[in-house]
RNA sequence: GGUGGAGUGGCCGAGAGGCGAGGCAACGGCCUGCAAAGCCGUGUACACGGGUUCGAAUCCCGUCUCCACCUCCA
């Protein structure tokens, strides 16, 4: 079954047919590391990690993954020298603030993450190219400036399906220096009110990167001249991806075969905006949130839809998914009996690979995960152990696949020595509560027992009894 | 103005000519010492007005509303 993608220059659904038989590369446009992340911003690094992890899991591809940073433009430096901090500290603080967000709602390391000030070579290289070419000029005020040339690539506005009638003059620099007023910044000349360190010498002379070259300068070095993916937010779409294909088409290049762009994490219906304030930042919604309740919730819906942000959002994410630890928690001691018994093979369920392979239909992939739970729930209900243990593999299958496993230990915390060694511990001092609870219960001394179970309730252990025995969770 | 997207039940959110995706919330029931968890059941949802069709949330025409990009914002 092909994985069908929506590609934003065909503007509809096409096969996936990578260019190198078994394997994937993917470009996704990262931060623009000027401020700390808020929740929107890691809706493209979730999304796209589901791709990458769909690529290998679902279609055996061997996928390499290029998420650049960009970590100079005039946003950095102006608030770099606001704050009174050199730019690059400012923007490595902020680069740091984004894998650390990431990190936390487990999305993968890209295979490399270049920055853009470490290839200005790249950068001249691919300018000279175009300079060779005819469609690229250093400006004639003397600014240092080097612009692509619009009217020379005909084909300029393909990507957005826009005509150069359309297209209104590019504001990004002083258009004297321009051919047309609609040509675009290649490269900018230094300023004599920018730090000295953001300026690099080139044959134009000194300067520091336009914001669209670093892309296809970039994605050339790791990918190639043609590569399978290219990925990024909507607004995105115009100027820079227009810009970035636009430069490297003109220079001969094949660059990206699909176009993928995710939509915004809204509220009231309007993009999030950092003007809302800090109250979204990643860092403060995971001081009540748990990172994992985050990342199901970037996925619940299509990646190319809005998906809206309210106060409920993320509870309501926590009680999903808790749904599904709580069966996965459920049928562990059935697994465990089952040591030995034959085990069904591992397999991707059709059902939610038809809907992964839908243009990454998630929330209908999510939709088959909890129709699995409910049914694995319902088998342990009426004892049909092997059904049960079927479902078990199955929900397995789909939490691995979407990176959203509650008993994985990135999530648990588990992964930490210390933080096993903790658990470990209370896992002992519950336990006795729970058997002091039993035997209170067993002479029907209910007082005494809800008295055990509301102590443990203020320490934040939720009890639950079941045929087997009480379990304890924290939560 | 140009280009693109969207309006689905209390909320979130898939789907895209015929079986009420799924989650959250709510209500009823089963189970249960109670609670929790789980399971079963309960909704005449598709912005509005026309049209095509045996049948339309889905196609066509028109209208309204909202959003995004064109401002170096995922």
């Amino acid at each position: 079954m092909p994985l069908r993608l929506y590609d934003t220059e065909a503007a509809a659904v096409r096969d996936f047919a990578p260019l190198t038989p078994g394997a994937a590369s993917i470009y996704l446009c990262g931060a623009t590391v000027q401020a700390p992340p808020h929740i929107g911003h890691l809706r493209s690094g979730v999304a796209f990690d589901v791709l990458a992890r769909w690529l290998e899991v679902g279609h055996g591809l061997d996928v390499t993954f290029v998420r650049n940073v960009t970590d100079i433009d005039d946003k950095i430096l102006a608030k770099a020298a606001e704050a009174g901090r050199p730019w690059w500290a400012w923007a490595y603080t902020h680069e740091q603030a984004f894998t650390a967000a990431y990190d936390a709602v487990g999305v993968r390391r890209p295979t490399y993450e270049p920055r853009a000030t470490g290839h200005v070579p790249e950068m001249v290289e691919l300018m000279e190219l175009l300079v060779e070419r005819g469609h690229a000029y250093p400006a004639a005020d003397g600014s240092g400036d080097v612009y692509f040339d619009v009217r020379s690539f005909p084909e300029y506005g393909a990507l957005t399906h826009v005509s150069l009638d359309d297209v209104a003059p590019a504001e990004d620099a002083d258009p004297r220096g321009k051919r047309d007023p609609r040509d675009f910044a290649l490269w900018k000349g230094s300023k004599p009110t920018e730090p000295a360190t953001a300026s690099w010498p080139t044959p134009f002379g000194r300067g520091r990167p336009g914001w669209h070259l670093e892309c296809s300068a970039m994605a050339r070095r790791y990918l190639g001249d043609a590569f399978d993916i290219h990925a990024g937010g909507l607004d995105l779409r115009f100027p820079h991806h227009e810009n970035e294909q636009a430069q490297s088409r003109a220079a001969g290049l094949g660059f990206a075969s699909y176009w993928l762009h995710n939509g915004w994490v809204t509220q009231g219906g309007e993009k999030m905006s950092k003007s809302l304030g800090n109250s979204l930042q990643v860092s403060t919604v995971l001081k009540h949130t748990s990172p994992l309740a985050l990342r199901y919730y970037l996925g619940s819906a299509h990646y190319r839809s809005a998906l809206e942000y309210s106060p409920t959002s993320l509870a309501e994410a926590e009680t999903a998914i808790g749904r599904v630890e709580t069966f996965l928690r459920r049928v562990q001691p059935v697994l465990a009996s089952r040591i030995g018994a034959a085990a069904p093979a591992p397999r991707i369920p059709p059902d939610f690979a038809a809907a992964m392979n839908d243009d990454l239909n998630v929330p209908g992939a999510l939709a088959v995960l909890h129709d699995t739970v409910r049914a694995g729930n319902a088998a342990l209900d009426g004892g049909h152990e092997q059904f049960a243990v079927a479902a078990a593999n199955d929900v397995n299958a789909i939490v691995r696949t979407l990176g959203i496993d509650p008993l994985d230990p990135h999530w648990t915390g588990a992964a930490s020595t210390a933080a096993s060694a903790q658990a470990a511990a209370l896992d002992v001092l519950v336990q006795a509560q729970l058997e002091a609870r039993a035997q209170a219960r067993a002479s029907k001394d209910f007082a005494a027992a809800d008295a055990i179970r509301d102590l443990l309730g203020r320490a934040g252990v939720v009890v639950q009894d079941s045929a087997d025995g009480a379990r304890w969770s924290l939560g």
